[in-house]
DNA sequence: GTGAAAGCGCTAACAT
DNA sequence: ATGTTAGCGCTTTCAC
């Protein structure tokens, strides 16, 4: 037997009505007698119809459906992102297709195509630099874009981020002023916008305003994992540094328990402070210190502000800056 | 300036052919000559045309979209699934519609509702429990179900899992044989066929196997999640346990955690197998020793599973069982 | 308040 | 190898 679709004509058939009610019917259009609603809506559940949006997309030109491009869902920080995303897309009756993207700028143009081909109404980008292919994707699709955890130092899309500079800033403040003479920057690449003109900026800041020379060899590039961090202790040893900010927490916690399983005590010989605050700080031992972005949050406000560039409602101001604190752990004095 | 689409029949005036060819082109039909197709790229590439994924789903029915219904992206171990279906869906062309469920299966029908009438393709169900009325809504229409990292004791749906109730009974047996007189099961909701028609039943075995009696005090229920777990080590204690074998990953660091902040030594005083194998278990200290179901892999071939079913390919048989291992760590003598 | 009819952009017979 | 022509299931003017 074949998938016997039910469609608006049936239901218009059988209540006797024209397809333009019923469809007025489902989409909740007031100009329908309140006898005559009663009757359809009745039809509509005895026959068990379902709309079928695929159809309502071409009809109308909205799918209700927005691409979320995430360099990795398996790293706890995106997660936590699309968490907020997924959540407020459902309360305004979005839904969200997922693409990893490895980073990978080919493979994100490649996902960007094919998203827009979709019809997506809307896109999250949560890649942390926007390559130039990409940009160009973007501005030659009408879709509303916004980046989510990230900054565009081109201001070309919405995003929703924290104070970058200031927040890191803060954090090597805090470690310079507890006594540590040698602080450490881990940072991702150092290609991605986000790190060196906003981390590493607010570093250099902090450093500066207390009369610390910078010393590139404090700075150090890794990738976004827990096998890096776990390496990279040895090298920041080396480096005779004794606190360290890191960008990213699988790396903070990669570093910790190397300096643990090296016999090195944290906080008394070496501080560290994470950059994220997802779960893993908490699940460390000693528990992490931390910058503490809303990730929940930036998510959220990331796809309201999307609901509403999709909406063409005006906005006044295209780039949110959430508050950020610093959460004390047992990973500094 | 509006959003000026251009469609296929704008590519089929400017190359001079009908729609049917450029569409043949599209879509690599062989039925082509090499001249015509070139001539048609060629006109493609310079108006960049895009084809509606839309329209081309209502015309042909199928969407290349699969729904994913995922309690909590942010647990480890369900991301550790989602990654590993994406990258072969992307594989296959297909796309990932993400849907939080939360586990509540109120909102699971909703949202199964709403992705058939999106008129995905198949659908990845990760709930650890089919409730009837999604059941009945699996049922009640034609598209392929495919199970990840779960098992569904009616076998209506494809699935793909471990064996569940030998790892437990394995992990439950070593625990035995290392001297714990006490080995405590910490389980999620019993509620959940995995977890009462398995994964307790092969603790069951080990223990008639080692003619321990079985001691319902040694059964734990707890949700999942790391402050579950941390509360509940208190118990675990007064139960006089010395040994556990627990369900989820975070909730393992939550008891391994809450043991050594109370003094006791892990695994000298308390042994624990966590049961995902998630990076979790890497991140602790000690490590943690685990039962090592192949996370990526299971949603890989759950994927694979579904693509064949979405082709209408013969299936040799829809329930797939993968290896497990354990692997050993430091949480274990 | 309700209906008729023209698309939305594409695929899939069926012809040629 | 290529063109013609119906739809796919719905929304949306425009009439009435």
């Amino acid at each position: 037997m074949e998938k016997q679709t039910i469609t608006i004509y049936d239901v218009a058939r059988e209540a006797s009505v024209s397809m333009a009610t019923v469809s007025r019917v489902v989409n909740g259009n007031p100009n329908v007698k309140p006898a005559t609603r009663k009757k359809v809506l009745e039809v509509i559940d005895r026959l068990d119809y379902r709309p079928n949006a695929v159809a309502r997309g071409l009809a109308s030109k909205k799918t209700t459906t927005v691409g979320l491009i995430i360099p990795d869902v398996t790293n706890m920080f995106f997660s936590s992102l699309a968490r907020g995303i997924d959540d407020v897309a459902t309360m305004y009756k979005y839904n969200i297709i997922l693409a990893n993207s490895d980073e990978n700028s080919q493979k994100e143009v490649q996902v960007v195509n094919n998203l827009l081909a979709k019809q997506v109404d809307g896109l999250i980008y949560m890649g942390h630099d926007i390559s130039d292919s990409i940009r160009s994707e973007f501005s030659r699709s009408k879709t509303p874009v916004v980046l989510a955890g990230s900054i565009d130092p081109d201001q070309q899309v919405g995003s929703v981020n924290i104070d970058y500079i200031a927040a890191v800033a803060a954090a090597t403040k805090q470690l310079l002023t507890s006594g540590n003479k040698r602080v450490a920057f881990v940072s991702g690449p150092l290609t991605e916008a986000l790190n060196s003109q906003y981390r590493l900026r607010g570093y250099k800041k902090a450093l500066d305003e207390a009369g610390v020379a910078y010393d590139e060899s404090l700075v150090f590039e890794s990738q976004y994992s827990y096998q890096s961090g776990l390496a990279l202790f040895e090298r920041l040893q080396k480096a005779k540094a004794t606190a360290a900010i890191v960008s990213d927490d699988e790396v903070a916690i990669g570093i910790l328990n190397a300096a643990r399983d090296a016999g090195v005590k944290i906080p008394e010989d070496f501080e560290i402070i994470a950059s994220n605050n997802t779960k893993l700080t908490e699940m460390s031992r000693p528990r992490m210190t931390s910058i503490d972005q809303p990730l929940y949050d930036i998510g959220a406000v990331a796809m309201r502000l999307l609901t509403k560039m999709m909406n063409k409602e005006e906005i006044d101001e295209k780039t949110i800056m959430l508050g950020y604190d610093i959460t004390e752990r047992d990973s500094t004095k």
